[in-house]
DNA sequence: TTGTGATTGTGAAGGAATTCACAAATGGGG
DNA sequence: CCCCATTTGTGAATTCCTTCACAATCACAA
């Protein structure tokens, strides 16, 4: 048994939700909200006011009874527990269809995700400018990375080769890469890895709508067969 | 209680789970692999073997006791619980960042989804040829997706006109929707919306390398902190 | 034909996540 | 200055999901 005393777990939905009321509050705070209660950011995103609270409750104490919690305050609270504030060094594999689009992406960079460097193989892409950034030669990657003090990777290249492009990113010294390429790629212990599998969601639209005619169920989480 | 009877609840990490199931599937098959183990997938998913087997038997017995599941029948009865043997027509619309992305990606025509016609407002992009496709003016949405039978549409448009799109959609008849717009959209209950929040997988990230610290859990689903 | 090793399918047990329910606290109004 | 309406924070209860554990079953070999 290692260290865990008076170390809360923190369930990975709960960390989800966190996204979730993050972006919620970013919006009440362009309304104008001062205050918002957990019934209210509950509403707003399909859940209970009692999971609201919860997993607020298991990061400290940010609310005001009677009142409910500040917008602001909070959103900066669970920027700070994301950790999102503090910006984090991107680095992108892979410039085709996914990346290119990724590069594009607004909304990388108002949480704090800023893609520094752009790395491909092909030499037709390299040296071309997407968005004001030089694409790389992958020939430097370990160099690149380190020197412009990247943390996270996000790799958008072919399945096919995904494996050996984490390989490499991990004996560069990354410890967290997003992966948006359709295969399970393996990757140390100490070193984090999620993926993005935007077949899954289609899939499952696919199954709700095949198995309409036995209805949603009430919390729409869940289907009968 | 309405009739809830002989009807098995199927959890929504369950179909997830299946969608995984299927890719390993694909791959076994294109190895030439006849059978496979509960605890084989399971290794391939990171995931056990009773679980794989829990999963499976919402659907029925598809394995035979001491040699373990056939690839290419096991695949083949997935793709028919999450329809996607079947095929989908698929409309798209917005062709930003996203959106043009989304054309091109080869994994979804390869899972049976089809996207048919793409739309957009904007006049240069409405008539321009993207993969083959021609871009029709979203002014025609209803009559264009009904001449198309289009059973599930793509949402690739900016957040602040999401909701817009969304009520015309849902007023053209259609009950499957996927949205990539960063923001809550309202559905009448009969309609399926499901979200593909691309943010929330790097905040995980940088969730998880803020706590590096306190290191991963066995499992590495959860954190302390 | 029968024995053996492997693996499924599944109730039951265990664990995790969500919801309930209420005491504790607060701001505002009279 | 105190009461009331409101909402938080949180143990306890509940529901949901995962894992365990083993009988049932099968292919294959001798």
């Amino acid at each position: 048994m290692p260290l865990d005393n008076n170390k809360k777990k923190i369930s990975e939905s709960t960390i989800h939700r966190l996204s979730l009321y993050y972006r919620v509050l970013s919006i009440l705070e362009k309304e104008n909200h001062q205050t918002v209660s957990s019934k209210e950011l509950a509403k707003r995103e399909k859940l209970t006011p009692a999971q609201v609270r919860k997993d607020l409750s298991f990061f400290g104490s940010f609310g005001t009874r009677g009142l409910g919690y500040p917008v602001t305050e909070l959103k900066r609270q669970i920027g700070d527990i994301l950790g999102i504030n503090r910006g984090w060094n991107v680095a992108l594999v892979g410039v085709g269809n996914i990346g290119s689009a990724l590069v594009g992406y607004k909304e990388f960079q108002r949480q704090g995700f800023n893609i520094k460097i752009i790395f491909d193989n092909d030499q037709r892409k390299i040296g071309s400018n997407h968005k004001g950034i030089i694409v790389s030669d992958i020939r430097n990657l370990e160099r690149d990375l380190k020197a412009n003090n990247i943390e996270i990777v996000v790799i958008a290249v072919p399945a096919t080769v995904a494996q050996y492009i984490v390989d490499d990113i991990v004996r560069a010294g990354i410890r967290g890469i997003l992966n948006f390429a359709p295969v399970n790629l393996k990757v140390p212990d100490d070193v984090f890895l999620r993926n993005e599998n935007m077949s899954m969601e289609l899939e499952y639209l696919s199954f709700a709508l095949k198995n309409l005619e036995c209805s949603k169920s009430g919390d729409g989480k869940s289907y009968k067969i």
